[in-house]
DNA sequence: TACTCTCGATAGAACGTTCAGTCAAGAGGT
DNA sequence: ACCTCTTGACTGAACGTTCTATCGAGAGTA
């Protein structure tokens, strides 16, 4: 039997190299046969009918590895000083590694132009991501420890608060420049966002 | 006399919009030739050197317009119960016009492969708006508005909490269907910026 | 032999770009 | 008024290249 395609995983691979630095179209059949090392581009055609289905499975092959909160019940109950920073340093530190960014690259590049991988991109991640987070800010209302407000709203602020510094790390030098360390940008931003939303004092 | 050159803004615009929708790659001459009404797509190289030159020409044509804060000097001594939710509106508003998400698309979808292009989209509008957010930022804690912290996170913090807000209303449905408005998301993330940011009363 | 995998050659289309030439409008001389 | 010459704007055809995809032949193994 042998492993099971070695020659798949290598295309695979070559394609997600391709793709993510030059895009859908500016990769090509022979480009990734080359990065492949494959002598020639006809062999992707043996094990993959198209160009399109090629991306679409590279697609598919790397997106699993993109379940950020895969374990929302257990941390709905702890408190936001402890379960905030640990999402933010978890979520910054995903931008560390290469292939991530490559990932991210090839995902947010492709979702300007393509609906559908927008669509699923939004649903895969961003829902998930928006939704634990909504659930965690009710239920943190709920126990008191956080003020009455709109989930959605602070939802949407505690991951987009993060975003610009991960937008540094990938792409914006000029959001570098100034050196603030992720650990810096969590420490300021989880303390505005905690003081921002604790129980008023001098308020009915 | 005449107008200066019909054609060449005819062109300018029929190649932003195929470059908007398409990317660099995916628009061809003939295409846009086509969306421009040109009989022959050879037209394009009597006022444009090369397919590369009418792409940077569509982008230093259309980025100007993204000249959101302007003036900065007279807003620093405004309190910031006034300039935040301005601030925010006008960068939330700015996504409705359709030219403007065009324009977006364009140049995020480019960025992810064209370092060039992230660079002069990062100096010309990221670097400016944060810019502008710190020194603002820094002068109302001078003014003791808000208490001392580290401006480079809240400016990140304070442009970062728009941002997921902007995503839905440009390419990701998903965000955008619980329904949350701008003026409601606008209303609580002020809320949470500036009481996460208010003089502390309890500590030296 | 039969089946799986690999390759060189190449078809066919589309790409960016070039080029020789057309056409209307105007300048200059007569 | 008439002819000539020049020029800017534009065109259709074609160039060379590169793209995706196909095909038939051959190597390797069972």
């Amino acid at each position: 039997m042998a492993e099971v395609s070695d020659r798949r995983a290598q295309i695979l691979q070559a394609a997600f190299e391709e793709f993510s630095a030059k895009g859908f179209k500016g990769a090509t059949i022979k480009s990734i046969a080359r990065t492949a090392s494959l002598q020639s581009p006809a062999l992707i055609y043996w094990y993959f009918p198209d160009k399109e289905a090629l991306f679409r499975e590279v697609l598919e092959s790397r997106i699993p590895v993109l379940r950020a909160v895969r374990d929302p019940a257990s941390l709905l109950d702890l408190p936001p000083e402890e379960v905030l920073p640990n999402i933010a340093r978890r979520y910054l530190s995903t931008f560390d590694s290469r292939a991530t960014q490559r990932m991210a690259r090839l995902l947010i590049g492709e979702a300007m132009r393509r609906p559908e991988v927008a669509e699923v991109f939004g649903n895969a991640v961003i829902k998930k991501v928006l939704g634990f987070l909504k659930s965690y800010m009710a239920r943190q209302v709920e126990l008191g420890r956080l003020k009455e407000h709109d989930v959605r709203a602070s939802a949407r602020a505690f991951i987009g608060m993060l975003l610009p510094q991960a937008g540094g790390k990938m792409f914006f030098a000029a959001i570098r420049e100034d050196g603030l360390t992720d650990e810096e940008h969590i420490e300021t931003v989880v303390g505005i966002f905690l003081q921002g939303l604790e129980g008023k004092e001098d308020e009915g």
